[in-house]
DNA sequence: ATGTATGCAAACCATTTGCAATGAC
DNA sequence: GTCATTGCAAATGGTTTGCATACAT
């Protein structure tokens, strides 16, 4: 129940696209794959890079769209985007286990798992919303761009 | 304490332009009076649409502009994007006192307050990072789309 | 007088779209 | 053979940028 392989996820993809009359093309086996490989978020960019070093070539267009396949099959989740406007990936099932804390400054994602004192006082939040899938998101500023920030106003004193 | 008007804010701007050697111009006094007008979140196209209808002609470069020395001054947030890639904007004073519930089908924002359950733990969770300004976000589906998809599901059925 | 602000139009760039060619079934 | 899928290149659209002009101090 830890982590679902590679393999086990394209069994997943496969009985989707079948029951949805999708066809199960080499494109949609290695994107799978190389999506797996990632530890965590990942954007389009990334993906690409990734990609390059596989034989296969897959054009953007067919990278995005395999990706919205994927969402729909319930494999994949989409952030919304950050400052930068892009957008990040990740498998659904990391995805819903912990807060991601987001740095405005550098856009770094720092992950926290949930407290179990946090949870319940959530599910009565979310109630008539949601409840398909949701994550929680906050916004602010990391210590490390905080420090940097202090470091500079320090200096501007002297 | 409740709401700071449009009188207080100008106030605060214009020491703060002051203070850092910037410019008191006509267009920066309406446009902080036409963002004061707003209830709630606003993204840029809402503005130029409430910005057309006062009799200064402002251009795109200076609204986004101004609402960047705003957001400097401390007297506006602004949210990432949305999944249709469009910031939303708000006065800081209200972004802090409620938690955002974004659908992720029609991108409706709607509001919670923070409970005061949630808030302590929030409080542990942020630690080291923030503290100057986070706002909380929970992306899902609201009920209204979620019916929707419901009673579409339902025909098909049939 | 000085240099910040503004307006315009062009540039950016992640993502989307249109369409002809390909290939899974 | 049929129709979903792919690849390419062009389009989209919110935001940013460069630069000449205007104006607050």
């Amino acid at each position: 129940m830890e982590h679902k392989t590679n393999e086990d996820l394209w069994e997943v993809f496969s009985a989707y696209l079948t029951e949805k009359n999708l066809r199960r093309t080499q494109e949609r086996r290695v994107i799978l794959q190389e999506v797996c490989a990632f530890d965590g978020h990942f954007s389009m960019d990334m993906l690409r890079l990734r990609m390059n070093d596989t034989r296969y070539h897959v054009s953007r267009a067919t990278l995005y769209n395999t990706l919205e396949v994927l969402i729909e099959a319930k494999i994949l989740v989409k952030h919304p985007p950050n400052f930068n406007r892009t957008v990040q990936y990740e498998l659904r099932s990391r995805a819903e286990t912990h807060i991601h804390l987001i740095c405005t400054r550098c856009d770094a994602i720092r992950e926290v798992r949930y407290s179990s004192l946090l949870m319940p006082n959530l599910r009565s939040v979310k109630s008539n919303f949601a409840a398909e899938y949701s994550t929680i998101y906050i916004y602010g500023i990391c210590g490390r761009c905080r420090n940097k920030e202090q470091r500079i106003a320090q200096k501007q004193k002297k």
